[in-house]
DNA sequence: TTAATATATGTAGTCTACTACATATATTTG
DNA sequence: CAAATATATGTAGTAGACTACATATATTAA
């Protein structure tokens, strides 16, 4: 064993993203497999859309719970693919409303099988005795009641 | 409940980085309140070489998990920080030798209360009904055993 | 009803990892 | 022992998120 893994909990961030990674990258070579064009960074807005067809920037951001610039980004590259198309909000023109193309539509029907395989598998692969998902949220719910920082802070009182 | 966190596992990528980039925020926050200018990130560097003290770039790599040139560019930067130093090996013409500064070991020494600190808010965060760190660990190994491709490959066979 | 504030979108540049490629030295093999 | 291969290091450019700042439109308050 590796000192950063006995350093455990110390590297815990580092931990989570090269995690993060590896199932990005293997997501994205099943879809491949699939013979789908197709990054799982999309996913967050195309299911979006999917579920809720017609939504401004910022509503996308936060459904997805990303920033405004990065859901930018995304919105820019899934809309140079054709998958979605934009326009403005006759009421409000400051904003702008997204929803996906016919080939967008399209494409999120080839790949529904495809979500199924990869919800089979995830949920095979973190179905272990610590449940990876409820992991997060729990910590996520920890972190809403009182941030890392802070319990940092309390910690350092106490030493 | 927005649409993604409905989606769950799908979004599993992304809901682990954004974890990381919470925990290594608040991480560094909380060595500047002790008045310690430190990266999160250097962490895996210096903890390693603090308990190993003379390795080469490759063996520094292995031991923190990252790739060579991502490693590379975090002992240029610590370099620049005067925390590390590094000199050829005489055997071996290839490898360059990186130990800890004079500076590095000090700084080390300042920080170790600080990890403590950090070792505890961690623990008391992830300490929940599914333990994150044993749910990183579980998973990884489920991962050595059939990768997450894998998986989906044979679900794919099964649908 | 104008001024102040808030919201929506957009741009530029940063951060922390990566992959792909290049070069130098060591080691192995025919 | 020369050629082929492997290993160690380095550089350049990419990826997927971010923050900080800028601008346009809407809403609220004086």
């Amino acid at each position: 064993m590796n000192v950063i893994d006995e350093s455990g909990i110390l590297a815990i961030a580092t931990r989570l993203q090269r995690l993060s990674d590896q199932i990005r990258k293997d997501g994205f070579q099943v879809y491949k497999a699939h013979g789908i064009d197709f990054e799982p960074k999309w996913f967050p807005v195309m299911y979006t859309l999917f579920h809720k067809p017609v939504l401004s920037v910022v509503e996308i951001a936060n459904e997805i719970g990303y920033t405004h610039p990065s859901t930018i980004s995304l919105l820019k590259e899934l809309e140079k693919e054709k998958l979605i198309r934009s326009k403005k909000d006759k009421i409000d023109e400051r904003k702008r409303l997204l929803q996906l193309t016919e080939k967008g539509q399209i494409l999120v029907g080839k790949m529904q099988p495809v979500w199924d395989v990869l919800k089979i598998a995830t949920a095979e692969m973190i179905d272990t005795e610590n449940n990876l998902m409820r992991a997060i949220e729990e910590v996520e719910g920890q972190l809403k009641e009182k941030s890392f920082f802070d319990r940092a802070a309390a910690q350092m009182k106490r030493v």
